[in-house]
DNA sequence: TCTGGGGTCCTAGGACCC
DNA sequence: TCTGGGGTCCTAGGACCC
């Protein structure tokens, strides 16, 4: 029997979620602005139709967005981070763990294989519908024999309105008609690099890449490229995780909304983001062996004035604790900063994380077992009190951390923040 | 003036070994 | 000293994704 796959694909996902609260802007044009509001990350719908491109500067765009009365969020990932698992978690009630796969923050994939065909659209609006009673959330979703077809399945799902966000993809005459109407370069896998090269090869539509030549894909390209077109022709080439993966590397980064020359403020920056960093990884119960930094100035800027490097540093011993970390990432710092450079980012990556149960006890170097401990103790009381209640001395008090005023509230994890509701 | 942040996977190529 | 092919391991960086 052939797999059926679903992808439920939250609609416009950030800006679904500022719409949950906040009622009056339901039917107007709502945008969510990345990190420093530089650019445009999510759009309703109406923001979509006004011509909106998603990652679109948002200094080019603002006057459109005073005309129109586009409603400008910051980004408040609090708050996307807990809709999404209470939209998994919806999910987690209709399938075995097994057959479950969170892929994203706004996406997941749902083996449903062993729902007879009969059932099957019925099963998902079922599941459609609780979502977005539960958590308000619209979604779409797409079904198909693989991965790469359930997504173009989800596509055609959330574009065309008959079809109330879901579409079955199962029979080949639907499937190939589908994939004649589908661009090469919307197809899951293809990016800009491979585009070119199948345009230029005559491949235009997701149904030309299906149909071409395997051994030219196989001989041309990577092992992902030939695993795409095998999923294309519904056989699945991909594997389902199940697991909720444990991060290979963590990084945290961040421009900054002016160019920094001083040190200090760099070195401030950079002890936040690798608290934050660390966090995370104890988060996953890991450690790390290695530690990298990297500094640049913008890449919009002309090359004499460019400058950017990386440093990576062994730590000695695998840790996860955060005064460890930072003294390493200083240390790393100190080899790459170079005076007079007008710089905008700076960032750290944790590299070689094991798991905690794996440690291997060294015979010479001993773990900080005190410091895991105490950096694990400021988890517990962050979480309990609030984020940042304590926190490592250089990491600073900069304006960094001030959210931003067009950030919305923590409407599901600051008590402060609920809303309230007269009867 | 202004243009995000966080990931994974794969390949090429160098170092090294037999 | 140099011959040649084959193998492994590691790392940097490209390509892609959301």
């Amino acid at each position: 029997m052939p797999s059926q796959i679903a992808l439920v694909d939250c609609n416009n996902f950030y800006a679904s979620c500022e719409r949950v609260f906040n009622p009056k802007l339901r039917g107007v044009p709502v945008i969510v602005l990345s990190n420093n509001d530089g650019c445009v990350i999510a759009r309703s719908n109406e923001a979509k139709a006004l011509g909106i491109p998603m990652g679109a500067a948002m200094f080019e765009w603002k006057p459109l967005c005073e005309h129109y009365g586009v409603k400008v969020f910051a980004s408040n990932y609090e708050l996307y981070g807990d809709m999404s698992q209470r939209v998994m978690n919806t999910l987690a009630r209709f399938v075995p763990d097994e057959c479950l796969e969170e892929y994203s923050i706004d996406e997941a994939f749902m083996d449903l294989s062993h729902i007879p065909a009969e059932t099957l659209l019925e099963k998902t609006r079922i599941i459609r519908a609780r979502i977005l009673r539960w958590t308000g959330i619209p979604v779409s979703i797409g079904i198909a024999p693989t991965k790469t077809l359930a997504k173009i399945a989800n596509r055609f799902a959330k574009r065309t309105p008959g079809l109330n966000g879901i579409l079955p993809l199962l029979d080949e005459k639907m499937i190939s008609a589908a994939l004649r109407k589908t661009d090469v370069s919307d197809v899951w896998g293809v990016g800009r690099q491979l585009t070119k090269a199948y345009n230029a090869k005559g491949i235009r539509s997701a149904l030309d890449l299906s149909q071409a030549d395997e051994r030219w894909i196989k001989q041309r390209g990577t092992i992902t490229a030939w695993r795409t077109q095998r999923e294309l022709r519904g056989i699945p080439a991909m594997t389902f995780d199940t697991q909720p993966q444990t991060r290979k590397t963590i990084l945290c980064s961040r421009s900054f909304k002016e160019a920094v020359r001083e040190k200090t403020v760099i070195q401030e920056a950079l002890a936040l983001y690798v608290s934050k960093a660390a966090e995370r990884l104890r988060a996953q119960q890991s450690y790390c062996g290695v530690l990298s930094v990297y500094l640049s100035t913008s890449r919009f800027q002309d090359e004499e004035h460019n400058y950017a490097n990386a440093c990576q540093i062994t730590l000695h011993g695998e840790t996860s604790a955060t005064p460890k970390l930072i003294r390493a990432a200083q240390e790393a710092l100190e080899q790459i900063f170079v005076e007079g450079y007008a710089y905008k980012r700076v960032g750290v990556t944790l590299l070689e994380i094991i798991p905690r149960d794996r440690f291997q006890e060294d015979l010479f170097i001993r773990p900080t077992t005190d410091d895991d401990t105490l950096s694990s103790l400021m988890d517990g009381i962050n979480k309990r009190f609030g984020r940042n209640t304590v926190r490592i001395a250089s990491a600073g008090h900069s304006q960094m951390l001030s959210p931003s005023e067009q950030r919305s509230k923590r409407f599901t994890t600051a008590w402060n923040d609920l809303v309230g509701v007269k009867l």
